[in-house]
DNA sequence: CTGAAAGCGCTTACAG
DNA sequence: CTGAAAGCGCTTACAG
């Protein structure tokens, strides 16, 4: 049914490792003889079949990226981008969707370690349930690049971890925040999310800085559906304006449960940024265009992606299995929209009597 | 480095044959040796080569799902639904994105010829520049699934054309913007959309019966960025308040345009719906939480991608290559939120008179 | 310059 | 119940 080396071979009267070497390029093959195989392999619609090149060859040439099922549209750059390196140097990304449901999820995971990728980039929020099946994926030689990695994680050669330093920007927000007096400055967390301990801890200290004591940043948010960011945004402001009432700027996980908070929040009356500052993260294309244009930190997704696919780029011209790769942190920016303004002078009133 | 079943095979004196036939679950393996091979498999962690196994069986259980490399977001349900389908069925599904530059664009789609899928699925907007190429795939016996595939496409074995019938779902949406008073009704028309010259008749002809002549509802909106929608449709606003300052309702190629369209006129002084009606497309989960809700037609890419995977699950269990398919139409749900609504009556009144 | 042979890891008749 | 052989489509030493 499809053509094969063997039928070009068959139709020239030459031998098919003749058509393979003409085929590849290779000098020894006089050039009459190249330029017959060349033209009947064009006439009869020859194309290579890549499942035998990468069986004999030990390499597909196609590179995974592993994400969250419902967290692609937050990584949208970052694919897109992995994507555009990949393809510049002759391989195939594939993308691979890992189901919030753990066990389909490690089964996906599982075709990453027979479908001989050459090489993965994970960015996941829930490490500790694949860890195994990134050693397994390690064992087998292939490297990977582990975005957003916990810090402790698994210093081995071939895996390359890679985080963007929250903190740092996390700073730059609160500077910005407590300069238009926000004294109240909440943090939302989610169930899923890696308990960043730190950043807490750095609006706390901050804050206690201006002399703000017992305010407790974190603002649980407590949702079955992970990913449906923009929907739990939306449910959550009945919350945020019920449980932690003195608010008056909030950071939020990413910048569809920001959108979806500000429009629930404008539901029961109160304005962005009049009432309470936002600030998302991720910098999606939209929030430029939300009617409140966003706030939000950049998570610098597109030189996340190059720097990714340097990496695995590098490693797969010169393996290198010995040496233990550092991780390579980059900083996030801090982009500011109309979502973050001063205070409204009554709530600074009440920060400052407190 | 990989353990193969040669290696378990060795290590338990047994040949790679019944190593092969114990794991594939054969019955004819006694059931002592398979259990003794099966332990072994497990404990040398053995993984089946996916690129053998598909050299060998000449089928991947892969299947390709192809979309411009920017209009991913739009289709994001398409994505996660055929995802699920094809995770249901042991299959994997391989993201393709097709480059808006068509060179690299065209290379793409080579690795689909080359990369050994069992099937595809397209839904892309421009289709005549691949013609051959989907062609290329059905010589090759894989079936392929074309959405948005013009009316005249390709009806050959094989290939399975699904569209949705938008002149039924602009109707109801006609229907009701002239119930609200609308006479000065636009259609945004980008330059790589497939020419939809119906939808333009459509609403010329519902406003003949409204009395209305003279009205050309066409707004062609002209950028270089074929699918940064939102960003068109905020760029967009200026243009349609120039060009076509009576409009008072605007049906939107898509949601993020229409959300980029908002934002613009906003900034402009013109309120949506109070100034002007605006409906979007594809029924995006965010459309519900924008500020303006946004009303919106839902272009059924959940049943889309159902009836997708149905088509060619059945296709793959029992191929026919003799009879010709019929077109899929779908019908698509006009979804009525904030963003549409009565029409001002001093706006009305400029109607009445033309 | 050309081709016979081996092999990538697996499966599937077929013979014992 | 078990295994030797052939073959999926290709590439790469190696011999001529």
């Amino acid at each position: 049914m499809n053509v094969t080396i063997y039928d070009i071979a068959e139709k020239l009267q030459v031998s098919h490792t003749t058509v393979s070497m003409a085929l590849r390029g290779r000098p020894n093959v006089r050039k009459e003889t190249r330029e017959r195989i060349l033209e009947a392999a064009q006439r009869m619609g020859y194309r290579p079949n890549h499942t035998a090149v990468s069986l004999k060859g030990g390499r597909t040439r196609r590179i995974a990226l592993v994400l969250p099922e419902l967290n692609v549209q937050n990584a949208s750059i970052l694919v897109s981008r992995l994507n555009e390196c990949c393809d510049n140097d002759g391989y195939e990304m594939v993308l691979m969707q890992l189901s919030s449901n753990p066990e389909r999820s490690r089964r996906s995971f599982e075709l990453l370690l027979q479908g001989g990728y050459d090489a993965a980039v994970t960015y996941l929020y829930d490490y500790a349930s694949v860890r195994d099946l990134i050693e397994a994926f390690l064992d087998q030689r292939r490297p990977i690049v582990v975005i957003g990695a916990p810090k402790d994680y698994m210093p081995r050669p071939g895996c390359y971890a890679m985080n963007v330093n929250n903190q740092g920007t996390l700073s730059d927000a609160l500077n910005m925040l407590i300069a238009q007096g926000h004294r109240y400055i909440a943090h939302s967390i989610l169930p899923f999310q890696v308990a960043e301990s730190g950043s807490n801890r750095t609006i706390r200290e901050a804050l206690r800085r201006q002399g703000v004591t017992g305010w407790e940043p974190e603002f649980f948010y407590d949702t079955r559906m992970p990913a449906h960011y923009i929907r739990a945004g939306y449910q959550a402001a009945g919350k945020l304006l019920r449980t932690k009432p003195e608010t008056t700027a909030i950071q939020c996980v990413n910048d569809l449960f920001a959108c979806g908070l500000i429009r629930g929040l404008q539901e029961r009356g109160v304005r962005v940024p009049r009432d309470i500052s936002v600030i998302g993260s991720d910098n999606l294309e939209q929030g430029e265009f939300f009617p409140v244009a966003l706030t939000t930190i950049d998570l610098r997704n597109f030189d996340m992606a190059s720097a990714a696919w340097q990496t695995i780029s590098n490693q797969l011209c010169e393996p290198d299995w010995e040496s233990v790769p550092v991780t390579n942190i980059l900083r996030g920016n801090l982009i500011v929209r109309e979502s973050t303004g001063a205070v409204r002078p009554d709530a600074l009133l009440t920060a400052n009597v407190s």
